[in-house]
DNA sequence: CGCACATTTGACGAGAATCAACTGCAGTGG
DNA sequence: CCACTGCAGTTGATTCTCGTCAAATGTGCG
């Protein structure tokens, strides 16, 4: 069979990232996994102060985890694309701190009861405990990153920091083209992602093209040379005067 | 006996935020608790990429998690304060995304093997894994807190979240005195938690005292209506010529 | 008393927000 | 087939928040 082994064509499967899992394991997934579910653009997935006991793995589609000020103001605090859990956590009787948001149109997988059995016997399910401590601090990793991001990086930073996060994690999920990875996101989720004004936003990505760093295609991006947009992300205060 | 409880008073059994303890329990802290030491401020407690097998319970002073950027920009994530944990995680094996740096002298107890005791058996210590969960949990809510705070939030709300924060946990700790809490971080490291300049941090100050919501004296802030400080904290866009 | 460090002040500039209008484009229906 | 519609993207003008630089003032402490 063709090897294409992306998140929607591995099913809930895809949750292993290629760990080897044992046959228990693999029976338990499939005891647990819902059908795949198709939900629209804007869907609230999860309300705030909702348990988190029904995680949701991503087949294809963004999903955000999304905090509004009492002014409209909007700030998304988290990132989830194909491959990955949303609205999870390891701890029973979890609540949401966020509103969880489909951001394009997503197809999900829920679990329900999978990761309560896994992580109450992690010793019967050694791998995919394992894999679900993984899943929660990669999460806590990202949202430690998205600080720095808005808290003190300047606006081309911040769009090159997540690129390459981005980058990386749809190479991990093998939905990248070279370096091309899907963008959907419309320039205000973006600014409500990155801290950043859409026309704030359209103005720096302009800039980037400008100076070689990003090729935006339609609904992908091109990182031109990640070495050089990780330099950027890093926060090296390059001036635009470089190459 | 006097009933002062502070975390300085009650030691390592702090930790049980009032919860009563089985005896089981009390006694695994008993075991797994180092002695008090003191560190001084800057003191880096836990370096990026270390192993968090060893948090600690801060019986007095501030802990940060801090990221530096490769100019010298430093972001704080997040802050801990007596009666809490730092450099703490569930995971079994987990690592520091970000430095642990003492921002103030500290005095601490390093506890060892007490985390992986708890949650490898949860059943043989319930309040305590539901401690631990709990505490995993408040962590994340803050960094979410965090994320809005400084990607949304202007100066003068900034400032006013991170207080109405800080004052409920100095609370919960028995550390306030009236609307009082202890605030002995310099505006620098404020400025590098709030994700503004030192000179920023200073004049929002003056302008919140001005106001009448702050009043700062050496080394506390009180806050003057907690009400009115949630309602600036929670985006309102309350303009200054209120009250 | 004097040193180091924290806070404060002023002048200026830079990065980003806001407002408003215009363009481009894909889907829809006449 | 093409005008109509709605939304995403783009642009220009202007304002505002906040950063930077530099110097002065204040404060705790050996």
């Amino acid at each position: 069979m063709s090897p294409i082994l992306t998140p929607e064509s591995r099913g809930l499967a895809g949750l292993s990232r290629g760990v080897r899992l044992s046959d228990r394991e693999v029976e338990l997934i499939a005891v647990h996994a819902g059908r795949p579910v198709s939900l629209d653009a804007g869907h609230e997935i999860i309300a705030p102060e909702m348990f988190l006991n029904r995680p949701k793995y991503i087949l294809s589609g963004w999903v955000g985890s999304v905090r509004m000020l009492s002014d409209g103001r909007r700030q998304i605090a988290d990132l989830y694309v194909a491959g990955e859990l949303t609205a999870f956590s390891v701890h029973p009787r979890a609540k949401a701190n966020a509103s969880y948001v489909a951001l394009t149109p997503v197809k999900i997988i829920e679990t329900d009861g999978l990761v309560e059995n896994v992580m109450a016997r992690p010793d019967i399910f050694p791998e995919l405990a394992v894999l679900f401590r993984l899943f929660a601090q990669e999460a806590d990793a990202r949202l430690v990153d998205q600080i720095v991001r808005v808290g003190r990086m300047l606006a081309h930073e911040r769009v090159a920091h997540l690129a390459v996060d981005l980058y990386r994690r749809f190479e991990r999920a093998g939905l990248c083209d070279g370096r091309k990875f899907p963008m959907p996101l419309t320039q205000e989720i973006l600014g409500d992602v990155l801290g950043l004004s859409t026309v704030h936003i359209n103005r720096t990505l302009q800039q980037m093209r400008r100076d070689g760093l990003l090729i935006t295609t339609s609904h992908h991006w091109e990182i031109v040379d990640i070495e050089q947009m990780a330099e950027v992300a890093s926060g090296a205060r390059a001036r635009k005067s470089n190459s």
